[in-house]
DNA sequence: CATGAAATACCGCATAGTGAAACAATTCTG
DNA sequence: CAGAATTGTTTCACTATGCGGTATTTCATG
């Protein structure tokens, strides 16, 4: 068993390190990316002018820039399956009949990822990654799991916590899945941000797996519990279940 | 002035070879991946090591696949400019109120590129890339340059043969660009498609610089010429306006 | 035109990525 | 269930290649 982080390429690690740096403020400059990372200038220069000269990366007068091909790729990962595609429609009708926020989540290496979502001002949130056990969706999917894979999650992730209101011992959080399994259906109230409530879904296939997690989230001013319990979770249950139709019936 | 392949770093170009193979094809195998690229067994190994534990990539029992951190460097892309995600709104409201599928075209690298896109039935094609003198969005873009940049794309890129309307001569080109930027849009009658018609309009930012090309499309049985230039392009025009006004005062 | 800062080019060195081959694990097959 | 075949993983010696310090150029600025 090798769990030191040398096994592998370095080189690729400095040229991911590049990347994640653009992906969070982009139009950097050379000597700006110095400053943000370990690596030298011009290891810098010579990663950044491979990646543009392959596309990954787009050089222009006031900095470097995330390139169309890395959107291209990443992408691929939003057709995968069938599902994900009739779940962004969902999303977006979600949005449009409650006029709430309404998103898609799946789980990937025991995190949540936005991979839908409507609603969003400036910013789409797609890919962004979120702790499972402090929202809706993350409990509707830590629900779908065995105990053994809860486990997992709990060793390896932790139950940090965000507001007073999230769940940060075990016993409770086993306690609460339970209590999702037989209703159908989870809600966040303001576990990962004062002020935010919101009600999730499962979305399986027609083959009974699990594909995602459907929910629609807004300020706690507006969700009220019977709103959420009553209105949204009626036509949650709608949607996911005209995924999973959709997905067989084409 | 080096143009030779043999600048950067050798180790990253394999990297992304690796990743495009499995942009193209999904839950491949070290084995599978050697036979798709020139790649030594170890080689790919080590990387998919790396990447794999960067979360770049997703170990399965059949595979491997991309990882959503990929896609989540991508999506930054799309959140790059506030013009962006108002067309995003835009593309869904066209496809909507038009019941045909329309998209958000951009120009990178002197490509076109998907950024947004509604109406597909199961990949959104977003991020993929199309020759610009061939699509009704493309020849928007060609119309908002000089005749500078023209030539350096004429020049660069060519002017392919899709089917038998492509623009293929320079000349003809140039003239139907001047008609584009007078008249305000741009048809696409099969150009790059037997039986598909589109027609698209230029979006630009408050400043009067070009965001990119709002479009709708379909089979040229229903997008009739009277069709396009009456209906559409007003709707068209419509929305690019609303975009460049939402930028400017929210 | 001088000054400073940033980008680019250069180069010797040692590291780190490479490929072949051996080994282990897994699956296929008769 | 044994043996074969395929695939994944590890090892290792070699040297190609990525690295960083420095030199040079470019560019902006006063």
């Amino acid at each position: 068993m090798n769990t030191d982080q040398n096994i592998g390429v370095a080189t690729t690690r400095k040229t991911f390190a590049i990347l994640e740096v653009l992906k969070e403020e982009e139009g950097l400059t050379i000597t700006e990316i110095t400053q943000r990372t370990d690596l030298t200038k011009s290891t810098i220069y010579r990663h950044l002018k491979t990646l543009s000269e392959m596309g990954y990366v787009i050089e222009r007068d006031d900095g470097f820039y995330i390139g169309l091909r890395l959107l291209e790729i990443g992408e691929k990962t939003r057709n995968r399956e069938a599902g994900y595609t009739i779940a962004k429609r969902k999303v977006f009708e979600l949005g449009q009949e409650t006029d709430e926020r309404a998103l898609f989540f799946v789980e990937e290496d025991l995190d949540g990822v936005y991979l839908h979502r409507y609603g969003s001002l400036s910013e789409t949130m797609i890919g962004k990654r979120r702790p499972l056990h402090s929202l809706a969706s993350g409990k509707v999917i830590l629900a779908a799991w065995d105990d053994d894979k809860v486990d997992q999650y709990i060793a390896e992730k932790g139950l940090t916590e965000y507001t007073s209101n999230t769940t940060t011992d075990p016993d409770s959080l086993y306690e609460e899945l339970n209590h999702i399994r037989e209703q159908g259906y989870a809600v966040n109230n303001e576990e990962y941000m004062d002020g935010l409530c919101g009600v999730s879904v499962p979305v399986y296939t027609p083959e009974n797996e699990l594909l995602g997690a459907l929910g629609v989230f807004g300020p706690t001013s507006r969700f009220k519990d019977k709103y959420m319990r009553n209105e949204l979770v009626d036509r949650l249950w709608d949607k996911a279940g005209e995924v999973k139709v959709t997905i067989a019936y084409g």
